[in-house]
DNA sequence: ATATTATGGTTGCAATCGAAACTATAAGTC
DNA sequence: GACTTATAGTTTCGATTGCAACCATAATAT
């Protein structure tokens, strides 16, 4: 006799489910005023902490597909917000940065996904906001996601 | 002067890269055994939990696009995994029921994505794990989504 | 120096997905 | 009963995605 699975309380469903609405939600606050998607947007915060910046480490930091990142590269560059420049130490890679516009429509992006987030933890209290953070935490160490020191820590060795 | 984004920090960003991560880690242990996909599998869940059920109730109940279920279950019955029939009180739904084949099957690939389940738990610690649950609980209460119990109260008034 | 292997990045291709249009049936309105 | 609106489900189409092949450059081995 087969136990019953209950999909209802499976952590891989639950996780994507919501993964998938926040992502939604949030693409709504912005897509309209602001013509990016994930991708881009995954890219501009990147070399918004890190510039300037190769495409392979912004492949890395957000472990998104590279050739994702490198059509999401092409489309801002195209679009202005950011400038590739060749570099002088590896002729291979290319140097993201982002342009005066780009760094102004990305400062103006910000308060508007911050402002996001923050309705989503405004909405919950503040116990639980703290548990989804740990827990989360926790996960990404068990996956060896989020801080690249797992990987660091293997390379390093 | 702006003050720096953390993309590394951002909960929308780190829900759905983990949720990437785990659904593809989960896919890789069913993957060469049983050739059904996420939809696929969903689908399955649900049924295995409800039948019969007509596919509205599926797309309701896993929150997935109804044109992504019509093509699983189209699959699904073309392998053989479950049965479409006419539902005698409304002409327009059709009733899934997995066959025995299907139900066979799906018995077999419980167990291996339970496991997989459990071996995320269990490189956790227990208070980490129990955080992760209560946390993505209250998250799915605000964004009103999982048990649809939210859609219901709205519906029922 | 040359051959081999590895890496950064781009692109072609096939699969996937979701929005919207469409079919068929049901429910509500006049 | 005819008309309008709503719902279940399918299909078409455009956009996005990831894999794999590819190009260029760099690092390593012989």
């Amino acid at each position: 006799m087969p136990g019953i699975f209950d999909l209802q309380n499976f952590l891989p469903f639950r996780l994507s489910r919501l993964a998938h609405e926040v992502s939604q939600r949030m693409a709504s606050t912005y897509s309209e005023k602001f013509d990016i998607d994930i991708p881009q947007w995954r890219v501009l915060a990147t070399l918004s902490a890190k510039e300037p910046c190769t495409a392979q480490s912004v492949v890395s930091s957000t472990r998104t597909h590279k050739s994702t990142i490198s059509r999401a590269v092409s489309s801002l560059t195209e679009t202005g917000w950011i400038e590739r420049a060749p570099s002088d130490e590896d002729g291979r890679e290319r140097l993201l940065r982002l342009t005066t516009e780009g760094r102004r429509k990305f400062n103006e992006l910000v308060p508007v996904v911050l402002a996001f987030e923050h309705s989503l933890y405004a909405a919950m209290d503040q116990e639980s906001m703290q548990n989804l953070a740990s827990g989360i935490s926790a996960l990404e160490n068990v996956l060896e996601v989020g801080t690249n020191s797992a990987k660091s820590k293997k390379v390093v060795l």
